[in-house]
RNA sequence: GGAGAGGUAGCAAAGUGGUCAAAUGCCCCUGACUGUAAAUCAGGUCCCUAACGGGUUCGAAGGUUCAAAUCCUUCCCUCUCCA
């Protein structure tokens, strides 16, 4: 191995919140040979953004020190379905389901992670063969009081919400993936210390050594408030289009994003302080354009931006959608075209002056379009349809 | 098994027979100002209608009433305390 332990610690504890705890992994490190890193992954919501990548970003490393990654497939616990916190039980997946988003979910993720130095996993390998009394003798190594320390069941049991026994089985569960894979080391976000250290004492319960615990910062929604995820509808996806991806970062507040920088980039918050925000901000999109697609990608995305938003063009494609009729509503070809819901938010955008046609504000609802030649139309500030008649 | 408290729009939370399509706050949408930033301001936020008005909403299904989110019955769900 190249690195000395003193370069590997530093390189691992770069960015990390807590090392759970510390001289263990040296102790490992000291041993000289790969380590097993363990991240878990469930296959419910098969989109990967950018909260995830922070996580990804962190195993990248490890295997850049020649460490292994075991890529955990939750799909045992997701063909059970989790009904977690208020929201209404979730629906059990199907195996069909799962395959497909196991597959997604890899494609996406081998975009940062070194598909040769990583070993995937599916947990109902192990799960599925265990008998009523082996889950027994599992759930007889934890005990209530300690469940009810975790943080969102301690809440919820506060605030009267309900927690279904079976809750408590999921910190079992993924504790004992840590069993079976021999896992030295276990990474994932802050929202999973409790149940990577539940990881550590089943290991020592079984008679193996436990894992070390690494948690990494969970990476705020383009709100700034709430955790990236999916279901809010606050993230960056790394699929997107270089466009999407960076309008959403130029949309981010000033705030948020000196933390982008720090949890995505290894550039200084110095350096980023003595910019104008605006240009720092439009480097930080770039970068993590650049990231999932290229520089050339990037740069033109960036470009596409200026134009649109900064010099108020129109963009460079925007869907044509036809119609059979040569003379319609303008409401109704808002809300044929998608970009309103209903008659009446339509209407409501154009009375409150939202809605251009060929680049000029119209304000009277019940205006027909001539589309004998074709039209723009731009409702808000970045929806955008070509229309015509076929 | 017993006693009690609840289920209202995306979320939180008022309303407890007509004045309720339902206060308020948040989220969200549009506009102004900008840097698609923050802060601020203005407007909007179930569906149809140019408008008058109409149609569907308050856990579900029935019922009482001229009239129900509000009263009654049954059912489903959540929570608390006791056993």
């Amino acid at each position: 191995m190249k690195h000395s332990i003193d370069s590997q610690l530093k390189i691992i504890k770069k960015g990390i919140v807590e090392l759970i705890p510390e001289n263990a992994l040296v102790e490992k490190l000291k041993e000289n040979r790969p380590l097993r890193i363990k991240f878990g992954a469930d296959p419910s919501a098969p989109d990967i953004h950018l909260g995830h990548t922070v996580v990804l970003n962190k195993l990248k490393q490890f295997q850049d020190l020649g460490h292994e990654v075991v890529f955990l497939i939750g799909d045992f616990t997701a063909m059970i379905g989790d009904p977690t916190g208020k929201s209404e039980t979730r629906k059990p997946l199907s195996k069909e389901d799962i395959e497909k988003n196991a597959k997604t979910y890899q494609s996406q993720v081998f975009k940062i992670l070194d598909k040769s130095k990583t070993k995937v996993v599916y947990n109902s390998e192990w799960f599925k063969k265990m008998s009523f009394e082996d889950s027994i003798k599992l759930s007889s190594k934890y005990t209530v009081a300690r469940m009810l320390e975790r943080d969102d069941f301690e809440k919820r049991f506060k605030n009267e919400q309900s927690i279904a026994v079976h809750e408590f089985s999921y910190p079992l569960m993924q504790g004992y993936d840590s069993v079976v894979l021999d896992a030295d080391v276990e990474v994932g976000g802050t929202d999973q210390k409790f149940n990577m250290i539940v990881g550590r004492q089943l290991q020592r319960e079984y008679g193996k050594k436990s894992q070390v615990v690494l948690t990494m910062p969970i990476l705020e929604g383009l709100d700034g408030v709430q955790k990236m995820s999916k279901s809010l509808g606050n993230y960056i996806g790394v699929t997107e289009p270089p466009s999407e991806i960076f309008g959403k970062v130029l949309s981010i507040s000033d705030t948020l994003m000196l933390k982008y920088y720090e949890l995505l980039t290894d550039i200084s918050l110095d350096e980023v302080k003595t910019m104008h925000p605006m240009e720092a901000k439009k480097r930080l999109a770039k970068i993590i354009v650049a990231r999932f697609y290229s520089e050339n990608d990037a740069t033109k995305a960036q470009k596409e931006f200026e134009k649109v938003f900064s010099n108020k063009n129109l963009p460079t494609d925007i869907v044509l959608k036809t119609f059979k009729e040569k003379n319609i509503d303008i409401v109704k070809i808002i809300v044929e075209s998608g970009l309103a819901e209903s008659n009446g938010e339509a209407k409501r955008l154009i009375k409150q002056g939202g809605v251009k046609v060929s680049e000029k504000v119209l304000n009277d609802e019940k205006t027909v379009i001539d589309l004998t030649s074709e039209k723009v139309i731009q409702v808000g500030k970045r929806k955008f349809v070509r229309v015509k008649c076929e």
